[in-house]
DNA sequence: CTGAATATGTCGTTTATCCAACACATTTAT
DNA sequence: ATAAATGTGTTGGATAAACGACATATTCAG
């Protein structure tokens, strides 16, 4: 359904674009980075990375949801159920990501990165929120709960990281996850 | 002069088909590889492979090309001198290539391989002969020496590898060189 | 052998990419 | 403070690459 399919040649495009991006990213901060060096390393025209990204920041944005989507597609999407184990992979994605990135150097970014997690998690609760329930009632509630669900998880994982790094992320997550389901289940029932 | 610089989306998609067929012959046999593949792996479309190469045939022999020059250039071209030191250096570049070459698999295609190794080498022998002597007399004895050297090196890393791999190719082949050198000096003094 | 499936090459039309020139910031050196 | 150099973002006209349809091998199972 409404699946027009693209341009191999964007996909290419884009492919070589991000490709370059992240292959920069391992030498130089993100602040040092020029659209002529991305251009250049993917062997492409300046003009047409305009053509597919606003600017240097919008390619920050979609490389990094990239990134972290991948970390999470595999682990998690199949296993439609929001339960525990669901929230334990999730949680260890994040955890991955964020180590992943601290390789490469966005120093300077952090908050648009922040944001950048935010806003995908919301979107996986609150598709996975759909899924669970499939009636068209509580939309509103639904999308409340997975902005919440999105900023706790988050939030958890910085203060994970700035005391408990002794603890296994496992660990870390599993003590809250009873009370975030149970809050879930009364959100659940009286909506 | 004559230089027209070509489009970089002509370099661009020939570096990734090329690429691409190397990372191929990693995995598959020459034989087992389609152009299909090749352009997948290459996210191209299969005519524009036509629009670079007559066929899977031609590319092999541009690959080939290719990377035997990437390791003669780099070892010898400076070193305009036809000396002993590069007799060395040129023998050593084919049998590195040689060895880079058996571990990607492209039996049945040996004489294909000689063949574009000695075109190579015979084109390399005759541009330094000309740096060395700039008049353009003795046009066709530098080509038949061209030749003949192309064959006699080749010959002799054919019988390196057949016979006395135990030997390192600088001695192999220097013990040979005084009668190569020999032979140099009397042809251009007579022609 | 026979047909089905897969691979090779080619061609006219459409489209993404290139180019080079431009106005405008931002940085760097004098 | 000013000039030179470098980076950003945009445009219209030129060209490489995509598409998909075609004819023709080659391979392979029944």
């Amino acid at each position: 359904m409404s699946e027009t399919k693209t341009d191999p040649r964007v996909l290419r495009t884009r492919k070589l674009i991000m490709d370059s991006f992240m292959e920069l990213s391992d030498k130089k901060e993100f602040k040092d980075i020029t659209v002529k060096d991305i251009t250049t390393e993917a062997m492409i025209n300046r003009a047409t990375f305009y053509y597919h990204f606003e600017d240097i920041y919008d390619l920050l944005e979609k490389v990094l949801s990239e990134v972290l989507l991948i970390n999470l597609d595999s682990e998690v999407y199949q296993k439609s159920e929001l339960n525990e184990e669901a929230f334990i992979s999730i949680f260890k994605a994040i955890t991955n990501f964020q180590k992943s990135l601290s390789n490469r150097c966005h120093r300077g970014y952090e908050d648009t990165i922040a944001r950048i997690i935010r806003e995908q998690l919301e979107l996986i609760f609150y598709k996975m929120l759909v899924k669970q329930h499939s009636t068209d009632d509580g939309e509103k509630a639904r999308m409340v709960t997975a902005v919440m669900l999105s900023w706790g998880i988050y939030g958890a994982s910085v203060e994970w990281r700035r005391n408990s790094q002794t603890i296994v992320p496992e660990e870390y997550i599993k003590s809250a996850i009873p009370y975030i389901l149970n809050g879930l289940n009364y959100t659940n029932k009286t909506v």
